[in-house]
DNA sequence: CTGTTAGCGCATTCAA
DNA sequence: TTGAATGCGCTAACAG
């Protein structure tokens, strides 16, 4: 049987109230007493347990999430696994709420993020936009005592708890290792294709790109990155002309969003033998999978990332230490023959 | 404010006990006040809360964990990942127990099984070893009410609710796939080698990849699959010898473990230009892949696995249905970059 | 500064 | 067949 309060009370011979001021660091209490609890609790190994305690408390969690609006694919999978989260909200104990704000628009973000309550908000998750009004801003929540997880894409140098997402310039690696091992010792030129150079989920991947193939692919160049605001339209056009200016382009990795632009442009010209690899398993990038337009798509699992976001968010909100190992968000890669 | 049984009770005008009794199903209650019970339950949209019931009840979960002994590296994995399952005990109201038997012994397995106290133990996970006796056994089990799963390998035809693994068909399409394009279109023979045709994740393994070779790489044949019972001194022997007896062989795919003696071989036969695909992340397979003697590492997330099964063993037990999105374990590709 | 007491939402005796 | 009362492990008034 573990050991509870009254064991612990018991133990240190004082009364519950007391305890539980000491396991709550609540001031009040000699600091003779509190060593007595403490040491009781050493003694008897004493580990509170947080499900009655927040029976007790009536904890409820309260969450914000804010993702860009728009098209973007990847993004509205993510809308849905936060929904999906939603529902399981009465026995997660949390109330989530979603906030959109323009894609790549730090302005727009910062607005937010100031117009939260921190008092009537525990964490917040945030697909981060890199700049400097952004990670004051989300230092300023955590000075406040909001917790704050970045998601997807990171925002070094913040104060922020946990990101939940990828290594970036390892999966930029894992792709550069990919198309270079699919060309297979031809040479020629590689089109990498980039939403914005402003989110450092981006600019990882392209340079962990550009590493693997200097260092290990000598035959193979690149062109780019060519920027297109994960504009799906935009994509097919520059896609389309660096294909049709360049013959020697053997390969395209596109590192951001967009995947129905890259597959029209590629469609229309299959003549062209070319690996590709992409970003993201949405229905887009699953067909083009199969068909074999594109040969790998690398992925982060978002549901994971949403799943963990809460899971890092309650635990930091209680000051716990989430489990490292169950955080770790994989760089998937995918094959048609692996797709879930 | 959800609603609590107290709610239900006023709201059907009957007691805590008649309500909590009709929850639980337990019998004395007339059919009338059942419905009297449901009906306010519905109306109210009332959900248990479990952390209060397992609190109120003091429910623990014991779980028995049935893997091989032995010096395969991954079983050790996957014995320490559920060690530190056993370390989330308190908190997750777990009471776990490791069993291990003779690798590949279905007949030990079986004895194993029906010494369990069907009072004692309220799910097992097992590695499956496919034999009717042992599906005798774990049906058995089900009908004593001992919920069962299998792990890493699966049971077909018996009454487990749940496999935490991976679709091993699919690992093994995945494994052709990727031989296939490293190969480049280049002519020649591929090594297979297997632990044993008498687990059914083997099994599996070398079906898909014969299906994909044959398929979509017809330069590309088959020698063997050759059995090793997972021993790495023997996979050392067979694959050198297949080597030095075939100059004909470009690539080897070993869908079992002994990766160590896999490792010597290829080490001691530096000169052969070699595509190589294995299974599992252990510190082998991990140096080989940094070392560039593996290209790539197909693996399964044991540390999901253990998690998955006690998640699935439990809710089964409450009679409830796991979230299957998160129970899904992925066919994890690795190359050296995006190894975690 | 410390202790008493009454719940949180649910399960379970024990009576009736 | 039903209900009242007690307690699970913990928190939070409210006294003292």
């Amino acid at each position: 049987m573990r050991p509870t309060v009254h064991d612990i009370a018991a133990e240190a011979g004082v009364s519950l109230a007391t305890v539980d001021r000491v396991l709550n660091r609540r001031p009040g209490v000699r600091r003779q007493t509190v060593e007595k609890v403490e040491n009781a609790v050493n003694r008897l190994g004493y580990v509170r347990d947080v499900t009655a305690a927040n029976l007790a408390r009536r904890r409820i969690y309260p969450l914000v999430f804010v993702i860009p609006a728009g098209p973007n694919s990847f993004m509205r999978v993510l809308e849905a696994e936060i929904a999906s989260a939603m529902g399981r909200s009465p026995v997660e104990r949390t109330s989530i709420r979603i906030e959109t704000v323009p894609p790549f628009d730090s302005g727009a973000l910062v607005r937010v993020l100031d117009a939260l309550d921190p008092k009537a908000v525990s964490g917040v998750a945030l697909v981060a936009t890199d700049t400097p009004d952004v990670r004051a801003a989300v230092d300023r929540l955590m000075d406040q005592g909001v917790q704050v997880a970045t998601l997807v894409s990171d925002l070094p140098g913040s104060r922020r708890v946990h990101f939940c997402g990828i290594d970036n310039i390892a999966a930029g690696r894992t792709a550069g290792n990919l198309v270079g091992r699919f060309c297979a010792g031809r040479r020629g030129r590689v089109l990498v294709v980039a939403g914005s150079m402003r989110v450092s989920d981006h600019m990882d991947r392209a340079s962990g790109f550009a590493a693997v193939l200097e260092a290990d692919f000598p035959d193979l160049d690149i062109v780019g990155p060519v920027e297109t605001n994960d504009d799906a339209d935009t994509v097919a056009q520059a896609v389309a002309a660096a294909l049709d200016a360049d013959p020697g382009i053997i390969a395209i990795y596109n590192l951001g969003a967009g995947n129905r632009g890259l597959i029209e442009a590629i469609r229309a010209r299959r003549q062209r033998k070319l690996a590709v690899v992409a970003h993201e398993v949405t229905d887009h990038s699953r067909q083009a999978l199969a068909e074999g337009v594109f040969d790998a798509v690398i992925n982060q699992d978002c549901g994971h990332e949403v799943r963990s976001a809460i899971r890092v968010l309650k635990a930091h909100a209680d000051g716990l230490a989430p489990l490292s190992d169950q955080e770790r968000i994989r760089i998937d890669i995918f094959l048609k023959d692996n797709l879930p």
